[in-house]
DNA sequence: CGGGATCCAATGAGATACTG
DNA sequence: CAGTATCTCATTGGATCCCG
């Protein structure tokens, strides 16, 4: 059987939905996990500058993946926490996690040979 | 708790090792799903350009995630099959289509908001 | 502290033309 | 048919400086 021409008409864009693969994404995700996070507390562990975590951050608000509470005080502080919907990319994150852990030795011996 | 500084420094790359996310592998594997099928057949439904088919099937090839077999044939013919571990990406491909296939209503009602 | 503004480098990927 | 060779462009992400 031959492959359909239009097998990937239906995905809207030509991208996937969620940027599900793209550098920070699955990061910031796992660093909400536990709770909400300042902005600053983000920086370190990500190695981000501020200016990619601010996109980042703002896309993944635009997704509904996130919210963004600024607290008028000064100085400022802004908490970053996942949403219901943020939350259930923890699945297919972990398949994708378990799939690394499991075949990243193959994947890195075929690399060298 | 606050977030462990080194989080994310057993990742090797800073990518992911897969690029499960990047614009052409996914696509690749789910048309290779039914068994091999040849350059001229893929380039179809993927609307790739013949350059960039060859660079990801090299990448993937080099990966270990499929086989490139040429018939010393004229006109020549060449063959693209998913090896064993290849295969086992449709597991975590999986997890993602249905995640998009539930949430991606919920996602696009945000995005115009 | 939590950004915004600006500039810049690397990468991915498309268009087009050519070839064994 | 299955590529290769160039050229070009758009996007991502990094560096640096500045601000309320």
């Amino acid at each position: 059987m031959t492959l359909d021409p239009d097998l990937f008409s239906d995905c809207g864009t030509d991208r996937p939905l969620i940027r599900i693969g793209d550098k920070w994404t699955m990061k910031i995700i796992v660093c909400l996990r536990d709770g909400p996070r300042r902005f600053g507390e983000l920086i370190v562990p990500l190695r981000i500058t501020a200016k990619v975590l601010t996109e980042s951050l703002r896309a993944m608000e635009r997704d509904g993946l996130l919210t963004r509470t600024a607290y008028g005080e000064n100085p400022p502080r802004v908490e970053y926490a996942l949403t219901p919907l943020g939350r259930t990319l923890l699945e297919p994150l972990a398949a994708i996690c378990a799939w690394s852990a499991a075949h990243q030795p193959e994947v890195l011996r075929a690399r060298s040979a």
